[in-house]
RNA sequence: GGGCGGGUAGCUCAGUUGGGAGAGCGGCGGCCUUACAAGCCGUAGGUCACAGGUUCGAGCCCUGUUCCGCCUACCA
């Protein structure tokens, strides 16, 4: 026995930055361009450049770790591409937020300046969500680490915008668009979030210009009937078909407008009649567009209220609403206000009310895009797992409008347009001109926008990988080989990386798209900052490591259904990773460089020959697992192995080999197969924790090298040592099962574990006995038997409590250990219930048609279990029977 | 308004071609047995939301009801 190499328990602080940096230091997370293995890419969601880890990266880091770690151990050429996207509105947020503590806005500063306040924030912060990635254990290439605004990725974009417009699929034109008033800029229809909201509903009349009578309108946004060019109804509609005027005056402002006619008007809805605002309704524009109506703009674009508001100029947009509809009132024009829910368009990065605002934005056309995006994933050229979510795929993609790409903001890729402002031509072209080409005058203004930063994240496969040169790295690992994400981005990235990847590469850009779960607390509620509710991974890492964190993440995420987290269960997993810490501590005591060549020997014992088999079985269900993405089932087989089978059952039963209690060649053996069990054991759980598997792996005698240089145990069937064993495992099965029965009757009948018990085995199958007589040593141990009879005839003691397991019957003599009443009780517990089972079995076989239309197996099946049943219930009964007259005979 | 997901042990959840339901935690009882008390041994607990239907047989398939969650939508 030597000093053991392991600590009493497993402390993550000590190994974890230590193995990290050596995994980094020796390069195991390179790709490598020049290899011919078989190729596994991912590239990294990126996150915000701003961001600070929470559980959903945590969920979606440790996924994709599992995933390349265990490619490599399969031997793939594996790149794992990572980097951080530039967060357009988010960024320049948090960097103003900074400006304005000291005083300073971007106005005052100025373009260029600011910009470079901007870097400067994120050479200084950029690096801390890296730095987390990699606390996490995320095994990504770190020399290929990209950046949205990167020079490369700069290039691309302007490539695909130049090349878009050239093809007319971008285009520019004065549209209605989701304004942000606090951002100040616009935003793509899918950065809108609707929420519920209990408003009020206004009738408002609109006189005739006479000053009588008049429609009444019904709005919920009374404010902007300041904008207001007409008022609509539906042609169908009996109750305007004949007015007494077709021009009404719009009250508090004195304009005259028209009453038009539009079958998009619900008769059904209010009054019928509808109030049109072109500038600051998406519906109102098209209806206006139908009618050649003027917009008239009355809100600004800081949501302050302009001067075509006339007397309400100068008035914030909230504060007007209650100016008009108390002026309103005073004019007698407010005619009833009614209780209203309706859903209000918020921006997703501030939460600010967004205005539907009338302004020249740039478009991309996303019809002609969607359809190959839409064809790809019909065609399966790429999966989109778990299956349900490909309906709402293809459901957006169908109904998809244009996407505004500008950005009225100022962090970001500057749109390459040009105007000339001497003849007004429009330039758009990679390389800054200096002329116009149209009149060659040099007074060349740029556009001021910046491209929304989704338009940057739906080149990220291959502009990442040096597109638009034509590089090694896109010729190796594009197409990629899956993306992992949760689905609150499907639409916002997938679906465009999509629609960017037909278009450009004529290729997909992944094959498969996992979309994983969303990490809730505990009560189901989504994590945010404002309810306080949030779980930091950082602060779960610094209590219980990383490890830890990573195989509860795995082992919770079940496809299709949300993970609520707790600290309850990261505890648990705790536990484990603190089980396979002392399970190898265990090892190390009877592992030792010196006892390892003999350790070859090939009279494997039974237990040896089941655990093995085991270990091929639990090797299949996990690649298995991980080949279709069921991550939880990966990890509950090997929770389940190693703790309940490894642990529980195998440690125990070689312990007396070890111990040197047996001989020679079953010490030996047990050795082998110890270290055989943990050694691929360790490779099965690399994927899932990474750092204590390297941390005892590197202690492992007969190791070398990285376990990331290990190769996945079990993958070639047809070799020897990779075959089951199934009459090991049903030899091995009978023998736990007499002493647990043996275990159950000492519980049952309160014997204290510290007396050792007298036991009469009795089977009629001369097989089954000999295989009882080879382990009744290990019977005999773990059941804690201090006399054990066996025999094929003869009867068991009186004064027992007898067990029925298969074919064996198992007598736990009492004399002088305990009251017999006790096993009366035991066994009318036992017989009723094996009675329920029995009934239920015959009253199937004694159904015609169960036996007539049920599968041959299934029936056969059935009758067995109830012949085996039936035996079973027998030997109950006349044990039942003994006792009876024991207690009789006793009086 | 439309669509999707879910309701299984006290709690949180598994359950992959339909063959009579599992785990972890918690509970209860007993153990400091020389890897581990972050542990070991044993044990209780379920009309699988409700009502029908298909089937020899339904947690699983179909219909309806109900509750919860999410996504989506231009009825002001």
């Amino acid at each position: 026995m030597t000093e053991n190499l392991l600590d009493k328990g497993y402390d993550p602080k000590a190994v974890e930055f230590r193995w990290y940096q050596y995994w980094e230091e020796n390069n195991h997370f390179a790709a490598d361009e020049s290899s011919d293995n078989p190729s596994y890419s991912i590239v990294i969601p990126p996150p915000n450049v701003t961001g600070v880890l929470h559980m959903g990266h945590a969920l979606n880091i440790t996924l994709q770790d599992v995933l390349c770690r265990y490619q490599r151990l399969l031997g793939a050429n594996v790149l794992w591409l990572p980097g951080t996207d530039h967060a357009g509105i988010a960024t320049q947020n948090v960097v103003e937020r900074n400006l304005a503590a000291k005083g300073l806005d971007r106005y005052a500063m100025g373009r260029d300046d600011f910009i470079g306040a901007v870097w400067e924030w994120k050479d200084k912060y950029g690096s801390t969500i890296i730095n987390q990635l990699k606390r996490l254990g995320a095994s990504c290439d770190w020399s290929r680490e990209r950046f949205t605004m990167d020079e490369g990725l700069s290039r691309a974009v302007r490539k695909v915008f130049v090349a878009l417009y050239h093809e007319g699929l971008i285009y520019r034109g004065s549209y209605i668009i989701n304004w942000c008033p606090r951002c100040r800029t616009a935003l793509a229809d899918i950065e809108v979030e609707h929420a519920e909201h209990e408003g009020r509903l206004y009738h408002i009349r609109y006189p005739y210009v006479n000053g009588e009578g008049g429609p009444i309108v019904a709005t919920t946004r009374p404010e902007t009937m300041l904008g207001d060019t007409a008022v609509a109804v539906n042609p169908e509609d009996e109750r305007y078909r004949d007015l007494p005027d077709n021009h009404v005056v719009l009250p508090l402002t004195g304009r005259t407008i028209p009453v038009i006619y539009d079958d998009y008007v619900d008769m059904a809805f209010g009054t019928g009649a509808l109030k049109i605002t072109p500038a600051h309704d998406p519906n109102d524009f098209v209806v206006g567009e139908r009618h050649q109506l003027p917009g008239i703009k009355v809100i600004g674009d800081d949501g302050i209220m302009t001067a075509e508001a006339g007397a309400f100029a100068g008035l914030d947009r909230f504060e007007c609403r209650k100016q008009v509809l108390k002026a309103l009132e005073e004019q007698g024009l407010l005619v009833k206000v009614e209780d209203h829910a309706h859903s209000i368009g918020h921006c997703y990065r501030c939460q600010t009310v967004v205005e539907p605002n009338l302004s020249p934005q740039w478009f991309v056309k996303t019809r002609p895009l969607a359809e190959k995006a839409i064809a790809a994933v019909e065609n399966n050229n790429t999966r989109i797992i778990p299956e349900k979510w490909r309906n709402d795929y293809f459901l957006w993609l169908e109904n998809v409008r244009d996407w505004c790409i500008s950005r009225q903001i100022w962090w970001g890729h500057q749109i390459p347009a040009w105007t000339c402002t001497d003849c007004g031509f429009l330039v758009v072209s990679e390389e800054d001109p200096d002329q116009c080409p149209e009149c060659k005058g040099s007074a060349l203004v740029r556009d001021n926008d910046v491209l929304d930063t989704w338009f940057s994240s739906a080149l990220w496969p291959f502009s990442t990988m040096g597109w638009p040169d034509k590089t090694p790295l896109l010729g190796k690992f594009y197409p990629t080989s899956v993306l992992v994400t949760a689905f609150d981005i499907l639409f916002f990235w997938v679906a465009r990386m999509m629609m960017m990847g037909l278009h450009f590469m004529k290729d997909v850009p992944f094959y498969d798209v996992y979309i994983h779960a969303l990490v809730r607390d505990e009560e189901g509620k989504k994590m945010s900052k404002s309810t306080g509710n949030v779980i930091d991974p950082i602060d779960v890492i610094e209590n219980y490591g990383t490890d830890a964190l990573r195989f509860t993440l795995a082992a919770f995420a079940a496809q299709g259904r949300d993970i609520k987290l707790s600290e309850k269960r990261i505890e648990g997993y705790r536990n484990f990773i603190n089980k396979i810490w002392n399970s190898a501590r265990f090892a190390f005591i009877h592992i030792d460089k010196e006892t390892m060549p003999g350790a070859q020997s090939q009279r494997l014992t039974l237990p040896d020959r089941w655990i093995l088999s085991r270990l091929r079985h639990t090797a299949d269900s996990v690649a298995e697992a991980l080949d279709d993405y069921r991550f939880n089932e990966a990890a509950g087989t090997l929770y389940q192995f190693v703790w309940h089978e490894f642990c529980d059952w195998y440690l125990e039963a070689a312990k007396p080999a070890l111990y040197g209690k047996t001989d020679e060649p079953s010490r030996n053996a047990a050795i082998g197969t110890l270290w055989r069990v943990l050694h691929d054991a360790l490779i099965l759980l690399h994927p899932f924790i990474p750092f204590v598997t390297e941390e005892i792996w590197q202690k492992l005698p007969g190791t070398k090298g990285s376990i990331m240089q290990s190769h996945f145990p079990g993958r070639d069937p047809t070799l020897p040592e990779n075959q089951k064993d199934p009459a090991a495992e049903s030899d091995m099965e009978l023998v736990m099962g007499i002493i647990t029965a043996v275990r159950n009757i000492r519980g049952e009948m309160n014997i204290s574990p510290s007396v050792a018990l007298s036991v009469f085995v009795l089977t009629g199958d001369n097989g089954t006995l000999d295989k009882l007589r080879d382990q009744a040593g290990l019977i005999r141990t773990l059941a804690r038997i201090e006399a054990m009879t066996l025999t094929h005839s003869g009867d068991k003691p009186k004064a027992s409590a007898t067990a029925i397991v298969k074919n064996v019957s198992v007598s736990v003599l009492l004399e002088g250990v305990i009251d017999v009443s006790k096993e009366s009780l035991r066994l009318d517990k036992e017989i009723a219930k094996l009675d329920k089972e029995i009934n239920m079995l015959s009253k199937k076989l004694g159904n015609n048609d169960f036996v007539a239309k049920a599968p041959p197996d299934v029936v056969s099946q059935v009758r067995q279990q109830h012949a085996e049943h039936t035996e079973k219930m027998k030997k109950l009964e006349k044990n039942r029977q003994t006792i009876t007259e024991l207690q009789a005979d006793r009086g």
